[in-house]
DNA sequence: ATGGTGGCACCGCCA
């Protein structure tokens, strides 16, 4: 089964994109953050013809998650408990043997402000779902748009950057608690060099074309979902398009045979 | 070099 990830900064303006990348790597399961747009005015009608099933929670203007998938999911959850703005973030879905979490993490705004504070909040809500309602025995994975660089070969500059919203200390604790629950970060254990990142900021001039970036886009397994995985690839594919892109996708192969339950 | 991009909404906010 092949699962991946994208953050579509918003789903309306990357039908094209999106349904072309469908096409031709046949995922199993594409997870997608930041659609931007409420249920109500999903685009349903032109994703049709890629066959695959959707399944979202979004919101006025910003946030918003879904999951395209070649199933219907099983079960989905949509909230992530105790989220004190419950804002479109988080979805939980079930296929078979397999659990998907997709997730959004805020983004922060600035260290030390009210949404810096909620980030932090919801990795530790993250964390105390897991415990409540999840087992690292599981075959679980964990993808999404993390905001969060875990080490120095995650950004471009890391002495500049370290202390920003995305990579500084409280972040990266409250990333590596929730990993410490029970997930492997499936592209690093197969690619541990340098230089691969996931998302270039649009502000900075001709960031992609120099690779100005970091790797704040993550597929996590636990240990059961990691044995079975053959392999996690970013997609350079953003650099080949016509309309930008901030992010592109990642995406985990894994065996089938292997992704079950062991106690 | 004190700017720059992009998307959605509204007359600014967020990334």
């Amino acid at each position: 089964m092949r699962i991946a990830t994208y953050n579509a900064n918003s789903i309306r303006s990357r039908i094209e994109p999106i349904s072309r990348w469908l096409a031709m790597h046949q995922p199993d399961v594409l997870a997608l953050q930041e659609t931007k747009v409420q249920d109500s005015e999903f685009p349903i009608a032109e994703l049709a013809a890629t066959g695959y099933k959707v399944c979202m929670r979004g919101q006025l203007r910003n946030n918003g998650v879904a999951i395209l998938s070649r199933r219907e999911p099983d079960s989905v959850l949509l909230r992530l408990a105790g989220d004190p703005l419950d804002e479109a973030r988080f979805m939980q879905a079930v296929f078979g043997p397999v659990t998907i979490i997709n997730s959004y993490v805020p983004q922060g705004y600035e260290v030390g402000s009210d949404r810096f504070r909620y980030k932090l909040d919801w990795f530790r809500l993250l964390r105390e779902h897991l415990e409540r309602s999840c087992s690292p025995t599981q075959p679980i994975v964990w993808v999404g748009d993390f905001n969060a660089a875990l080490t120095d070969i995650d950004v471009h500059n890391p002495k500049r950057l370290w202390g920003s919203v995305c990579y500084c200390q409280p972040v990266k604790d409250a990333l590596l608690n929730v990993m410490e629950w029970g997930f492997v970060d499936l592209f690093r254990a197969f690619h541990p060099e340098p230089e691969h990142y996931t998302f270039w900021d649009y502000r900075i001039f001709n960031a992609l074309k120099n690779n100005i970036g970091w790797r704040l886009d993550y597929i996590m397994a636990t240990a059961s979902a990691a044995a079975a995985c053959t392999d996690c690839r970013i997609d350079p594919e953003p650099r080949g398009w016509d309309k930008p892109s901030d992010h592109t996708f990642i995406w985990a192969d894994f065996d089938d045979g292997k992704m079950t339950h062991s106690a």
